[in-house]
DNA sequence: TTTAATAAACAGACTTGTCTGTATTATATT
DNA sequence: AATATAATACAGACAAGTCTGTTTATTAAA
């Protein structure tokens, strides 16, 4: 039980925040006196608030995908692992009581200059596409680009049924979304 | 050329700057100005920063859903009104330059206690849920049930593709939704 | 002894909302 | 038509608190 260090303190006490609250409802003292670290020795390791969201969103999107990779590994078909997505969501977006997806949540209610919180948004669900355009391309029923065109559309559904499921604080879209997914895919 | 009454030019300054800026960007004091409205008269017609999102959205809300029949009134089948949504998403987000919608925007990060604010968002989704499932049902290939399913799937596409193509700054989602429903309905 | 963490005060700009007093406009009464 | 009344809008100071980020001075560890 090693006591973690200033930096790793502050992006998961951040982090917590961050996603738990929305980033404008969280202050620079709420992360400092929850993370007990001295204010600066806090601005010894970030200079801004915006780099300490940098850090926050580029740690979870390792975790996230991480456990997506991890949930889908029971299936054994890429079509099997591409339905699980929603298996995964529909288990995340239930423990963390329909609170949607980070990256979402940050982008759209902004300060304008906050350019390198865009950028990790853009970054992050660049990489799901591509993640999930890989797996359908292994799938010999598509050429590449049948796989391509409906890799977006599924995650299109993705991001509908999370923010949907928000909004509605209720799990049917990701049920719903699921279906659609099934139907896309044969 | 009347010149609108203070409430008007407080909802209509406000919808302005609450879409474009942000409703956490945006203070009282610049709706104030911008409209040409004291302070005091302000608070005389809005009991708080909250009331005036709420009026933002009532009246959004109207022009929204009427800028969506217009657009999908050219087409003459429930079908065709439906994929007809994609076109009006097209329109109009390359009109605010991808900025998404009001709705999603507001909800994501805001102060915890502003529950009359995430009531009109559920509120506006669901109607738009309810519009697709009565245009559907209007089809004689569908059951109501098949209606309802379907259209939650479309409802499900829509927000996705206005939330990534907020996120990418790109119309790609738009098309693939749109394909994406094309699919569904057959 | 050098480095890094600490607490705490501070600057200064921002926030929502309240208040006072004045000016303008519309309605009602004479 | 002239006057009195009432409603509404105005400007702008003010309160009370928030925020990010800086600085100082002290303490503990390597």
């Amino acid at each position: 039980m090693k006591k973690l260090g200033v930096r790793e303190r502050i992006i998961e006490t951040a982090s917590d925040l961050f996603y738990n609250q929305g980033f404008n409802q969280t202050g620079i003292n709420q992360i400092i006196s929850e993370a007990g670290v001295a204010k600066a020795s806090m601005y010894q390791h970030f200079r801004s608030k915006e780099d300490i969201a940098v850090a926050y969103l580029v740690a979870r999107h390792t975790v996230w995908m991480g456990k997506l990779n991890e949930c889908v590994s029971i299936q054994n078909t890429a079509k099997g692992k591409v339905i699980g997505c929603f298996d995964y969501l529909m288990e995340w977006l239930n423990e963390v009581n329909y609170r949607g997806c980070g990256w979402q949540n940050i982008i759209t209610d902004l300060p304008y200059d906050h350019d390198k919180i865009r950028d990790q948004a853009m970054y992050h669900k660049n990489d799901l596409r591509n993640w999930i355009h890989t797996l359908l391309k292994e799938e010999i029923d598509y050429i590449d680009s049948q796989a391509e065109e409906i890799g977006d559309e599924i995650l299109i559904l993705i991001e509908g049924a999370i923010i949907l499921s928000q909004i509605q604080k209720d799990e049917w879209p990701i049920s719903a979304a699921k279906k659609a997914c099934t139907k896309l895919l044969t």
